[in-house]
DNA sequence: AATTTACGTCAGCCTTGTTGACTTTCCAAG
DNA sequence: CTTGGAAAGTCAACAAGGCTGACGTAAATT
């Protein structure tokens, strides 16, 4: 099925159908995307949640709370029990802030970093699995469509957590 | 597809750091993706296992209950406390099968197909808007990306939809 | 006739999300 | 210095949507 990028082709992939198989496609990719995570982490006590603020917590060290919350976009409450078990567990350490004292600097211990090494290893493997088999030129378009497909506010996260790198 | 064209340049894109940015673009990206439907659920009943249901049976008219289990990976238990709802509903039609009559061929009702109307047209807009803003090529390499990422399972599921069509 | 398959259902549990109400700590403005 | 409000934490109650296990029934298969 070569793609001869000509004349009305260019508006092809806008057709309901091709809409649809992109819809399907995010389906069961992220059901792939999120298996390895999910097995590493069945059987611990942990589940998505906590993953996904072990990794945010890795990504920004020192993250407050509500700045955790606006990335996760979940409530207070919610976020707080999965960060209380964290902490007690000895994963995540909550130091007062040091310019003000209201504010919880977020941080992986040594032990949290070992899980987070653990989960992003597994879910890397699949993405660099991925990425090679589709190749450098599809990569690029796959984070271009991902970008698009964002809520806003979602992509100002996104493209913030990105600022001061290579 | 030219693929591997010489230099670092084609290795580029497997740095950790690359795919950490793939990561979060699917993180970010997927909430994008079901925000909409989300939105349109909420104040209703249902709820994105609803959608799920809806979205393939309105896929494969006159799948069956097991065959549905099987895309949608979760226990019959599960599913079936969303299919009686939509049955009693009056969106979903459970017809006992005609060569085999222990099972149930699953179709939508007119109320069922205004739903799924209404459900997909959202979520298509937002994918048009994000193909549109991307263009051809990043679609191509979107769904190739997707598809790669996807469970060997999963992606049979995906391309078994897919099979006679245009 | 016995077994297997497809489906439905009851009961109970877990994770992870939600609201609402309330407290404590603390910064900053009046 | 007092006070308003932001940041954080906590308790309680609830809902959606996963899960397991056990059981029942009808129909197909062997």
């Amino acid at each position: 099925m070569a793609e001869s990028t000509t004349g009305g082709e260019s508006l092809l992939f806008l057709t309901d159908e091709q809409l649809r198989k992109g819809i399907e496609a995010m389906f069961f990719a992220y059901r792939g995307f999120t298996a390895d995570p999910d097995r590493i982490l069945e059987g611990m006590d942990y589940g998505r949640a906590h993953h996904r603020a072990i990794h945010f917590i890795h990504r920004s060290p020192g993250t407050t709370v509500s700045n955790l919350l606006g990335i996760l976009g979940v409530t207070k409450q919610s976020l707080n029990r999965v960060l209380r078990t964290l902490i007690e567990d000895g994963l995540v350490e909550a130091r007062v802030g040091k310019t003000d004292k209201r504010e919880r600097n977020l941080h992986l211990t040594a032990k949290g970093q070992d899980l987070e090494r653990q989960l992003s290893d597994a879910q890397r493997a699949r993405m660099r699995a991925a990425y090679r088999a589709a190749g450098p030129a599809a990569v690029q378009g796959f984070r271009t469509v991902l970008e698009a497909m964002m809520d806003p506010e979602m992509r100002r996260q996104y493209q913030s957590l990105r600022e001061g790198e290579k």
